[in-house]
DNA sequence: TTGCAGGGGTCAA
DNA sequence: TTGACCCCTGCA
């Protein structure tokens, strides 16, 4: 056993335990609309592939199981991508100001926001357009399995997401056998700019959300509300607050009381969670989806 | 069984 | 500011 960042870490077999994890609840984190690559399990776990890796995930009172690591992924990538190196605790308190954040916290307390590969968040986003989860799920698979590196984990056959050229080197015609519809045009010249550097995703952090905002926007298929979910489920920026269908459906009706118009809602989340509007939205949105807020 | 509306938005007019 | 857009699912 090792000790890393106030975590006890067991490497035993296949597997990596990690003791004394707080706030960590899969369902919440997986369903919570941020990320769409992870399955759920017969036994509650979750299986799911993510930046190149094949990994199951489970947790039960204060231990993390991870199958299929090491203690040196643990390190190198999963204690990243599960944002373990926040305290969720002092963000719940900070958030907790009114009933309705109360409400939300409890209902989502285990939600992480990960830090997910930037690539491959910004093109499951700009897939995420007028669509549902289930089918963004299965486009990304789809497009993992046709051009992304096969792995084999538990006898079964996963599928990277695949590398920026792979993707700009495709035509528009074969993504769309990837059922993306008008999306794929998008998909295709959005590689092109990437992979040119038009577009320099790795310079983003450096910018303020706002000009990494507009930065993104110059990519087709991405508007404000993609490009917020790019920032914010990459772990780019924190200080932004997508705003979907959803978001605005429990804004309006449990925060303004009426109708609001995007902007409206922009700017109240600015002033009235600041620095962690990233994180409100999460415990919002999910919320606001799991108990169907602000449906008719 | 067939038909139709609409979805975690973006773009173009 | 408004409608079209691929494809799929749910519901008449």
């Amino acid at each position: 056993m090792i000790e890393y960042r106030g975590y006890n870490v067991i490497e035993k077999n296949d597997r990596v335990i990690v003791e004394n994890v707080r706030d960590f609840e899969p369902v919440h984190i997986f369903e919570c609309g941020q990320c769409f690559r992870w399955l759920k399990q017969d036994d509650g776990s979750y299986t799911g592939v993510a930046l190149g890796k094949v990994v199951n995930v489970s947790y039960d009172n204060g231990t993390l199981q991870i199958i299929n690591a090491t203690v040196n992924d643990f390190i190198n990538t999963w204690f990243g991508y599960f944002d373990l190196g926040r305290d969720y605790s002092v963000i719940k308190q900070q958030l907790a100001k009114d009933n309705i954040m109360k409400k939300a916290i409890e209902f989502g307390h285990g939600i992480r926001i990960l830090k997910q590969d930037i690539w491959e968040t910004l093109i499951s986003f700009i897939i995420s357009a007028n669509n549902r989860i289930p089918m963004i799920m299965k486009v990304v698979a789809s497009i993992s399995e046709m051009y992304g590196e096969e792995i084999i984990f538990d006898s079964k056959k996963y599928y990277a997401f695949p590398a920026v050229d792979k993707l700009a080197g495709s035509s528009v015609e074969k993504l769309k056998v990837c059922k993306g519809g008008f999306r794929c045009k998008y998909i295709a010249e959005t590689s092109v700019l990437v992979r040119d550097k038009a577009v320099d995703l790795n310079a983003l952090s450096g910018m303020s959300a706002d000009d990494a905002r507009k930065e993104l926007a110059k990519l087709p298929g991405v508007g404000n509300k993609v490009a917020d979910c790019v920032l914010l489920y990459s772990g780019t920026k924190y200080d932004v607050f997508p705003t979907d269908v959803w978001v605005k459906r429990v804004m309006e009706e449990l925060y303004f009381k009426r109708e609001a118009t995007f902007k409206e809602i922009q700017d109240f989340a600015r002033k009235y969670f600041g620095e962690l509007s990233g994180f409100a939205q999460q415990y919002l949105f999910y919320y606001a989806r799991e108990n169907k807020i602000g449906l008719k």
